[in-house]
DNA sequence: CAGCATCCCACATGATACTG
DNA sequence: CAGTATCATGTGGGATGCTG
C-alpha cells in the first residue's frame, strides 16, 4: 500500500494530453486550469467574488492597482472558463454584477488551500529567498 | 456567526502589503507565493519531485517539452523560495539531485487540492469555454 | 552531466483616449 | 457606469552554442 498521503499521489500523467494524438501541453488538464489562475489578477478577483457578488466599479475600487483593461479582460477570462457569472442590469446607466458560479465556488474551495498556505507561510518563503540571495551575493 | 466555510473566508487584505508603508503588490503574501507557482513549469516539476527526488537529466527526460534553460531556471526559482533542495554529488561527471524540502512538501499538500480539482474538472472548464466561444462567434 | 551566455520574439500588462 | 480601441513596453520563454 502507498504510504504517501492522497495529496502526494497526483499523477504526472495528468499533465500530458488527455488523449493520444494530442501533442504538447495544449490539452493538459492541469494547464487548462492553471493558465487562467496563474495570471496576476485572477486569484485576487476570485477572492473578492468569493466574499460576495460585486459590480464592475466596486471591483475597481476594491483593487485600485488593477487597470481597467485588465479588470475587464480577467473577468472575461474567468467568465469564459465558467467560474464567474456576469449579469447585466439594463438600468440607465447600466450596471453589471459579477458573481461566482457553482463551478467557481468549487474551484475556489480548492484554491483557498493554496491562498491559506500563502497567508501562513509567505514569511518563510521570503526568508528562504533572502538567504538564497545572500549566498549568491557572496559568490559574484 | 459566519456561515461560510473556512475556505471561503480568505481575507482580501492578504493581497495587500503586509506592513503599512509598503505599497503595491510587491509585498502581497499571496503574490509572493503565486508568482513562482504560476509559471508554466513550476507545478509540473513540483509534481514530479513530490513523487521522489530526481536528477537534472531525469527531470529533462520526464518532461521532454521543457527547454534546458527553463528547467534550470524553474528549479532555481523553486530552490530560492525554499521549496526544493539541490544536492551536488562531486562525481565525475557531476550529478545533481533535486528533492522537496519540508516547506515544499507542505506547500505541495495545499497545491495538490488545486491539481486534483483540475484533474476532475478540466472537462467542465473546456465545455464552458467552448460554449462561451460559440456565443461570441454569433455576435461578430 | 548539468549547466551558463546570448539572442530573439510573442505575449501579458500598462497607459491613455474614446463611447453607448 | 462599464466598457472598447490603440499604442507602448517589460518579460517569460524558446533556440542555439559553449563549458567545467
Amino acid at each position: 500500500m502507498d504510504a504517501r498521503p492522497v495529496s502526494m499521489r497526483i499523477k504526472l500523467e495528468s499533465y500530458r494530453a488527455s488523449k493520444d494524438g494530442e501533442r504538447g501541453l495544449a490539452n493538459c488538464p492541469v494547464r487548462t486550469v492553471i493558465d487562467t489562475l496563474g495570471g496576476r489578477w485572477a486569484t485576487l478577483l476570485l477572492s473578492a467574488l468569493a466574499e460576495k457578488p460585486y459590480r464592475f466599479g466596486e471591483l475597481r475600487r476594491l483593487v485600485p492597482d488593477i487597470s481597467q483593461r485588465m479588470l475587464t479582460q480577467t473577468l472575461a477570462d474567468l467568465q469564459r472558463d465558467g467560474y464567474v457569472h456576469r449579469e447585466v442590469f439594463p438600468t440607465k446607466p447600466p450596471s453589471v454584477e459579477y458573481s461566482l458560479t457553482d463551478l467557481g465556488r468549487s474551484m475556489f474551495e480548492a484554491l483557498a488551500h493554496v491562498l491559506g498556505w500563502a497567508e501562513r507561510n509567505h514569511q518563510a518563503v521570503r526568508t528562504a529567498r533572502a538567504a538564497y540571495d545572500r549566498a549568491a551575493e557572496g559568490i559574484e
